[in-house]
DNA sequence: AACGGAACCTGAAAGC
DNA sequence: TGCTTTCAGGTTCCGT
């Protein structure tokens, strides 16, 4: 699920794999004969950053991942581009093409515009707090804006706002200090857990048929709330399918 | 300006 | 069994 916590592994992935090693086929001919220097992360957009000040921007839409192969192995089905460097292949799969890639030589529209990181710019209460005052909109909805804060996604929205016991629908121009603070605690909680999920060099997407939702909300409207048992509901916000409890995620209007 | 809805693309799961 | 519908981790465009 390429939200934050996805992103930043496979930020970390393709430092691993890349970082400082000379690029020896890629899909931009531009890359090739260029050293990759460093690999940054806003959001869930990754940048490297190559020799001759060369960047590539790569955004994992809804289900690409990245798969480290050898350069002879084939191609993989759905495999978008590959990126090859010092014996290895850095492989994008995606089977709904949502991805982006682009190759650059200034910072890119889309990531000037992201709003602050919760992760790398340590988005605290009182940060967070002056992103979402001004305007009145569902909370879920301007958490999820990248403008406002970057790296959060229907997933991280779900969970943060049932960590800090808020209905999705309250406005934001209506929060309390008090909800602003649980709101940041309980965006960086799910971060936090987020993070933990991601293990080894593939293990991150293993969403695998059989593996079990980890969440504790996201997906399971019907289910009972785990923390006052009232049956989790499903509405949709922004488009979103939300899920939360309405015995104890209090709604402010 | 703001908001809902559709579009982009493909597969998995559920419904009948 | 097999055909149809619904839903999915994201973003962007279009019309009201």
């Amino acid at each position: 699920m390429p939200e934050l916590p996805e992103v930043e592994h496979a930020r970390g992935c393709l430092e691993r794999w890349l970082r400082g090693r000379v690029v020896t086929r890629a899909f931009a001919r531009a890359l090739v004969g260029r050293r990759v220097e460093s690999v940054t992360r806003r959001g869930k957009w990754v940048r490297v950053s190559l020799s001759d000040g060369m960047l590539l921007f790569a955004h994992l839409g809804m289900t690409g991942r990245w798969m480290r192969r050898a350069p002879d192995d084939p191609r993989e089905r759905w495999e978008r581009a590959r990126i090859d460097a010092g014996g290895v292949s850095a492989r994008l799969v995606d089977p709904r093409r949502f991805g982006k890639l682009v190759v650059a030589r200034t910072d890119t529209p889309a990531w000037r515009a992201l709003g602050p990181d919760p992760v790398a710019d340590r988005l605290d209460a009182r940060a967070l707090g002056e992103r979402l005052r001004g305007r009145s909109r569902a909370v879920k909805e301007a958490l999820m804006d990248q403008a406002v804060v970057s790296g959060v996604g229907n997933i991280l929205a779900t969970e943060a706002l049932w960590n800090a016991r808020l209905d999705p629908r309250s406005r934001t121009d209506a929060l309390t200090v008090a909800d602003v603070r649980a709101l940041s605690r309980g965006l960086r909680a799910a971060i936090a857990y987020g993070l933990s999920l991601q293990k080894g060099d593939d293990a991150a997407y293993a969403q695998d048929a059989d593996a079990e939702n980890p969440f504790r909300v996201y997906g399971r409207s019907g289910e009972p709330c785990p923390r006052c048992r009232t049956p989790l509901a499903r509405i949709v916000l922004g488009g979103r399918s939300t899920t939360f409890c309405p015995g104890c995620q209090v709604r402010r209007v």
